[in-house]
DNA sequence: TATAAATTTGGACATTGTCCAAATACCATC
DNA sequence: GATGGTATTTGGACAATGTCCAAATTTATA
């Protein structure tokens, strides 16, 4: 592992365990027995840091949720859960997803794209468990509500975790 | 209006424009008129000022949701609407609810104590709703998710219309 | 081995929240 | 009106932060 993974995968664990927020880039850098000027050698600003970060999250969500023509619930439930163990392993990014965007343009856009496609994705996912009759809906209305209440609480699930319990 | 009262209009103000993060307090005084020294007068630190203002709200709230034993779904819903225009209102701490909450030990007290009472009050509410044949529930399970998804709505409702938005 | 490129260092810089002694403003009492 | 005590305001110091850069060091290449 090189030195920039190194510091990415430290970052990840730090920043989950206290908030990107309060994770300085001296402690960071202390912690891998480097320099703070190492880091930025790597990554410009702390935001090119999470940039990446909100990348691989990114990333991996693109693989563990797919479009799929003949979908079972069970198959999609699977692919939500795989989304979910992700933003569990990012959860740094989560608990400050407001903050970060407000902060973070590069994320912001990034996310933004990102967003509309997964939603799109689960949308068509779902309108395939509806023609199959997994998904009986009694009108148009219901199917956008569970939509934008699945990505709602998919956005948001780890942050009312956080301020719940 | 004293010199205490202008700090937490301004520094409303500021935060709900840029977000708490993003506003300096020296940025504040200058705003004001005042020094940096002026505002650690009346607020030892600015999670102080924070934790003032997560009262107001509070106070705010407490007022807009009261248990009523005869309640209409009409009277429930204009409660409901009271919160989120408090919200609004105050709307920078909720986009920062995780933020705050991790860094603001006070607010986090507070905020726990005020959220456990508030949500008792929409269940009783919710009961007599349910007794005076407003609502309508299959089980038990059906009326603790909607309970449990009103106050996750009502937390973070903000938050989703400033991501998606 | 010599040279170029990549990496790492150490320190400077402006900005932040916090703190405090001194200066000023305010107000009741003589 | 003058005096003394309290409340308020100032101005500057402090440590910590993210950012930046020239110089030193390591690594790779010819």
């Amino acid at each position: 592992m090189n030195t920039r993974e190194k510091i990415l995968d430290q970052a990840l664990k730090m920043f989950n365990e206290r908030g990107i927020e309060y994770v300085g880039l001296r402690e960071l850098a202390a912690e891998l027995g480097i320099r703070v000027g190492n880091i930025t050698y790597y990554f410009a600003t702390k935001d090119d840091l999470v940039f990446e970060l909100s990348n691989e999250l990114s990333q991996k969500n693109a693989k563990a949720m797919v479009e799929e023509k003949e979908i079972t619930l069970l198959r999609f439930l699977e692919m939500m859960k795989g989304m979910f163990h992700n933003q569990l392993h990012y959860r740094c990014l989560l608990l400050s997803v407001v903050h970060v965007m407000r902060q973070n343009k590069l994320v912001a856009a990034a996310y933004k794209k990102t967003y509309g496609k997964r939603t799109a994705t689960i949308q068509v996912n779902l309108e395939a468990l509806h023609l199959s009759g997994y998904l009986v809906f009694e009108n148009e209305e219901e199917k956008e509500y569970l939509l934008s209440m699945t990505s709602m609480i998919g956005r948001f699930w780890i942050s009312e975790a956080a301020v719940s319990f």
